[in-house]
DNA sequence: CAAAAATACGAACGGTCGTACTATTTAGAT
DNA sequence: ATCTAAATAGTACGACCGTTCGTATTTTTG
């Protein structure tokens, strides 16, 4: 049973795709109904009833987004075996995710983030829910790292992820606002003073 | 002579003002020129003869923002000690400024950034240059910190900054859109192991 | 105080925005 | 092949966009 989608899904599933390249360069508000219309041959209205709203479509774009962000970096880390390989599949393929050829106007969330983080509404909550989800992620993925005696077991996962996330903001920033050719450099040699400072004290 | 400011360039510091509140809610695309006139009184056609274009409004902003952010974060930090007050006083007013309530909708730069970085224009380059320039900044900061000792002989302070920015860009992110209670003293901690890792050897 | 220059206003332009309604086409089931 | 329901198109709407222009008002200057 291949058929399960009826033909207008796969069509929403095609605007999805479009609208989350163009939000990731125009921004969730600056993505408009009438240009994703026209950059897909459809028309303006005959898209519109896929969604009932802006503001419906805004929160799709963010679930087809995290869907993609999943499939790119969540589950080719997750198959790595625990501890440090999975750790630093992670760095790895989020860094492959901020280069993506997919990902032409920067990350989808660093963009969103920007713009949500002080408007009210349904659009901010659920890209909240997402970014929580996947900080979570992160922090259970950094615990297992403990467990397996890769990091120290008094290591702050929470603080990890943090720190983690920091590096990659400031990559997103210096790659693609500055355009410093060092800056994956400098992400990695970060990323690997922090795995070393969350290590087992050297035995000395 | 106080009086070098004829009335228009005192109305147009007006604008500038509020503008600059509004783009770090609205991004720079998002503040439109009749909302700007709306919230001061003025007429559209008034305000936007300030100004030749969104453009040079746009950049203007920009500008209007540096200035506060010289003031609130760049000045005080200089005038302190060489070496590690100075560098601690960045870090300090950094934070501050984030926090600041005429930053209600976050720092505008951080908006800017994620809204400008995969667009082309005078708009997009006025702002790279300003953020390199506060790179730069704190690239020098760091060296004189390198000279008085403060910090190893062989630090790489351009990494340093990067370092640093990326603890700053964590916590805009972990305190206004997550508003995890957590982030100032996660920020502080990410500091601290910073600053660790910077200095001399420890002596044992 | 008058003349000149700077500043602000009101109305209008062509466009695009999100959304609502109605019609037309297309697809799937019988 | 026909009927029904889903999918797309068409048209129109009021609101707002950036921008222009002509005019009125205020400020500065001589």
């Amino acid at each position: 049973m291949e058929k399960i989608m009826k033909k207008g899904d796969l069509t929403r599933q095609n605007i999805l795709s479009r609208a989350v390249d163009l939000a990731s360069q125009l921004g969730l508000e600056g993505l408009s109904i009438g240009l994703l219309a026209n950059t897909l041959n459809l028309s303006k209205s005959g898209l519109f009833a896929h969604f009932q709203s802006k503001e419906a479509l805004q929160i799709q774009v963010l679930d087809a987004g995290a869907l993609i962000f999943s499939e790119m970096v969540v589950r080719p880390a997750i198959q790595e075996p625990r501890g440090e390989p999975r750790i630093r599949a992670i760095f790895e393929k989020w860094i492959q995710w901020v280069q993506s050829k997919s990902n032409a106007g920067g990350c989808l969330f660093v963009a969103a983030s920007a713009e949500l983080d002080d408007r009210a509404g349904p659009v901010r909550d659920h890209l909240v829910k997402i970014q929580k989800d996947w900080l979570n992620t992160r922090v259970r993925v950094a615990m297992t790292g403990v467990e397996k005696g890769f990091f120290r077991s008094d290591l702050d996962c929470e603080q990890f992820a943090f720190e983690e996330h920091g590096i990659m903001l400031a990559y997103h920033h210096t790659a693609r606002l500055l355009r410093d050719p060092k800056a994956e450099v400098r992400a990695r040699q970060a990323f690997e003073r922090l795995i070393q400072a969350s290590q087992p004290p050297r035995s000395v």
